[in-house]
Parts: structure tokens; sequence; C-alpha cells
RNA sequence: GGAGAGGUGGCAGAGUGGUCGAAUGCGCCGGACUCGAAAUCCGGUAUGGCGGUUUCCGUCAUCGUGGGUUCAAAUCCCACCCUCUCCGCCA
């Protein structure tokens, strides 16, 4: 959520800004609302005040005994027209709080310009993906020629978009969830959270998921609970109205958890293998900041999930997004992408965002600084890394001509010494 | 799932219709005393919105959440959520 005072205040400059996103902010109809909004506001606040004074004079009268019949009819009429006033201040708020809500993020002046994914910048490059001397496979062969993947298995028990792992690829996928949670501990100096991956419709709110990805969501509606799309919701909305203290900045959470997504409109996108599931494990990185730190914090949190990669040897490139390529919360986002070597290119396998102020105001997450008026903290946050995918990447790029696959040395620890699937 | 108790400021805790955004204590901030500190004393100390003559003033809202009754609700009524205790069930 932006802030209303911005724009209130520089409303074509925002309306500017958004449109390096290739949002269309309709600031008729904003200025319509707001004016309407300031006139009833007023109107009803006036009349609340004068409500609030007569009833304390009755009280006052009452007290020493006084006749009041005289202020009772003055009042009398004041509650219908006041009813009126507040429910048509209300009416009206419903609509504003909506187009509030559903406007995207400020783009950070550093983001490069452009429309789609195409246009997004590559900032640099680590390793070089290996050339093969054989026909390579992609992980869908790899892991069902090993008879360690199975996806008729995991539709017959589910449904589409769903997987099966058995065997040293099930223990793959949990080492290198453990790995990557070591690793954030005790080399980047993150706190392990164990979290709900069932949340309410206010966390939902606070990280940007509601109202507007509603339909992305999987939800128990007898409950009014969701199954979590990222750690990034719980762990963000671990602050939701909190004022921390200024000395136990900055917050650094680590959790590995599954998420849930419909991926509704991603229709015959990826249908083939693991990239795209309805259900996948992500290893995710979340920082709480003071917001003059939140654009350090979102490289060294880049850097952290980079480290991983690099460990993994496993090929990759950061881009810098467009505007036009860039989630709904985020002022600025790097995408880390992998190596596929059956696909010939490089495919998302982390996203690392600086929100900014987006979502500690939906929550109303604060510190108290110096000024002594609690601020709104900055909230950084990136996956380190998806799991799935970073199994996919190791299925592929590791895979042996014989069909088997050998695991990188740093994994081992965590596979009781198998070196090779 | 059954029975009971309860949700009030940073924390503890009073308040059962009227100058109550809310006593008191703790904590925190400032000051006095002191060579300094402790103790003591004095003062201050919620959040959000709106308006303005914008280091301040005015006003509105907020006592778990949402409705209702009333001129007036922390207080009364209804629904829901949550916490605690006991019983049952359970990984």
């Amino acid at each position: 959520m932006l802030d209303i005072q911005l724009l209130r205040n520089d409303l074509d400059g925002v309306a500017q800004r958004l449109a390096a996103r290739g949002y269309t902010l309709d600031t008729t109809e904003f200025q319509r609302l707001e004016a309407e909004r300031k006139q009833l506001q007023t109107r009803t606040q006036e009349l609340q005040a004068k409500r609030n004074a007569s009833s304390k004079q009755i009280g006052m009268a009452k007290a020493k005994g006084e006749d009041v019949s005289a202020i009772m009819a003055e009042v009398a009429n004041l509650g219908t027209e006041l009813k009126s006033a507040e429910s048509a201040l209300e009416a009206l708020q419903a609509p504003l709080n909506t187009l509030l809500m559903t406007i995207p993020n400020l783009p950070h002046e550093s983001v490069p310009a452009g429309k789609s994914d195409t246009d997004n910048v590559e900032v640099s490059r680590f390793g070089t993906p290996r050339v093969f001397d054989f026909e390579v496979k992609d992980h869908v062969d790899v892991g069902e020629t090993l008879k360690l993947l199975d996806f008729a298995t995991a539709t017959k028990i589910s449904s589409a978009r769903f997987s099966l792992m058995k065997g040293g690829l099930a223990r793959l996928h949990r080492a290198l969830a453990q790995f990557m949670l070591d690793t954030h501990t005790t080399q980047h100096g993150y706190t392990e959270v164990y979290v709900p991956y069932l949340v309410n419709a206010d966390s939902m709110r606070g990280t940007g998921q509601f109202p507007k990805f509603a339909e992305d969501q999987f939800g128990i509606e007898r409950d009014g609970l969701y199954l979590i799309p990222t750690a990034e919701v719980p762990l963000t909305n671990m602050v939701r109205d909190e004022i921390v203290a200024q000395d136990s900045l900055p917050l650094k959470f680590v959790a590995h958890t599954p998420c849930f997504r419909r991926e509704a409109g991603s229709y015959g996108r990826d249908t083939r293998g693991m990239i795209r599931q309805h259900q996948f494990d992500k290893v995710e990185l979340v920082q709480l900041v003071e917001p003059e730190q939140s654009y350090a914090a979102l490289e060294a949190l880049t850097g952290h999930a980079e480290a991983i990669l690099q460990a993994l040897g496993l090929p990759y490139r950061k881009m810098a997004l467009c505007g036009g390529d860039m989630g709904f919360s985020a002022a600025k986002t790097y995408d880390l992408e992998v190596w596929l070597p059956a696909q010939n290119t490089y495919r998302e396998i982390s996203s690392c965002s600086n929100f900014e102020a987006f979502q500690t105001r939906r929550m109303q997450a604060r510190f108290r600084g110096e000024k002594g008026k609690p601020e709104l903290l900055h909230s950084v946050n990136g996956s380190g890394l998806a799991v799935g995918r970073t199994l996919v990447a190791i299925l592929e790029n590791y895979q042996q001509a014989d069909g088997s696959v050998t695991i990188p040395a740093v994994l081992w620890p965590y596979m009781g010494g198998v070196q090779a699937l």
C-alpha cells in the first residue's frame, strides 16, 4: 500500500512512476473519491463533535440534578443525520480502500525501464554451462529413468501439478533444504523459524496477496485460513501490528516451508515436470530493517541466495527486473536464474525484492527510532532457494551419460555419504 | 468435543451507563537533590485518521472483532474470534 499522503500531494508524480511499471492510475477517480471523502468526513466529524458535547452536557446536568429535556430535544434529530453521514462515509471509504490496496508499489529509480522479461537487465553471471558429450535429458527423464520421480502416482493421489519423489531423490530434496537452512543460519546470521502453513486473511493482506491475488491462493473456506504461497507471508507478518525496539534490528528470519499456489492463469505453461507445481518447498529469507538500510539489505540478501548456487556449483545469472516485470509489492527485484541444460536456458530459481514500506504500511509494522515516533520498517525478502527447482537444476546439470546423477560435495554430509544417484 | 474463567495502554491491573483515552503500580524519558551513583521527590510518557494559522492547536476514532440498544457504551444485549484452567480425545 502506498502512502495516501503521497497520492494526495503528488498524484501526477505517482501516476508517472506507476506508468513505468505499466500501471495506469485512474487519477480522476482518485481525486473524485478523495474530494468526496474529505467533505463527508469533515461533516461526519462535526456532527460527532456536536453529539459528544451534548451528551457530556446531559451527563453534567444530570449529575447536578437539573432538567435535561431541553438539551435532549436539541440532540433528538442529530442521531439520524449522523447515521446517514456515517454510512455514506463508510460506503465511500470501501472503494477508496480497495483502490488503495490494489495500486502496486512504486519502482525504485534504479529499476530498468521495460515492459516484459525481455527487458530485464543482466547484472552478473556465475559459472559456465557444462558441455555435454551425450544427449541431455530433462529432469523428468532423468528422475523417471532412475525410478525415483513419479508424476503419474502423484496425479492419481492428488491431481495435476503435484509430484512424488522416492528414495535417494526424496533424500536429496531434504538434503538441499537442510543445507540451505544451515548455511543461512550459521554463515549469514538468520534466525531459523518454524511457521504455520495456514494463515488468516489479515496476514495475506499484510504481505499483499489479498485482495488482488486472492484467486491464486488455496484456502479453507470454513476456517477462514489460507495455505501459504510462500514463507514470506508468515515470516513478515511476525511483526504485524508490532513496534519493535530499534536495537533489535535488523530482524533476519529464515524458514523452510512448503508453498501452495493455484497457478491460476498459467494453464499450459511448464506443464511437464517439477518447474511449476501447486506444492513446492522453498527456503525463504526475510529481513526487516530500518529504511536507510533496505537497499544494502537487498544486495546482501541476494548475495546470500547466490552463495547457495555457488556452493552447489550451479551456473546462474543475476537479473535486475524491469518495471513491467516486477511483482505487485516490490520496489526493486533481482531474479536469480539457474542454467537448465535441457531447456538450454536460464530459469528463475530465486526472486529477491525490496518492498520498502509497502508491506509494512499494510501491516503497521514499525520500530521506534531516535525521533521517538514509530516509523515503518522496510521489508526485504528472497528465496534462498526454491528447493524443487534446485533439485531440477542438479538432476539436469549433474546427469551422467549412464543415466546416473552425481551429487555436489557440499551435500554429501546430508546424504549419509552417498555421492551419486 | 464438554464445563468454567477471561480478553483494558510497553507490562501488571482497576474501572458494571455520564467531565473515562481510561485510576494505580512497574517500566521508560526529562528535571531536582548528589562529586557521581543509588534511593527519594517533581513532571512527562498510547496509536491511527482528519482539519488548521503545522517544533503546536483543534477534532474524530480506537478498551479482542463485528453488529445492536441509548442523547451517551470499556461498562448493557447478540454473534464471532482468541487465551487460560479442568475433563475427554489425540501425533
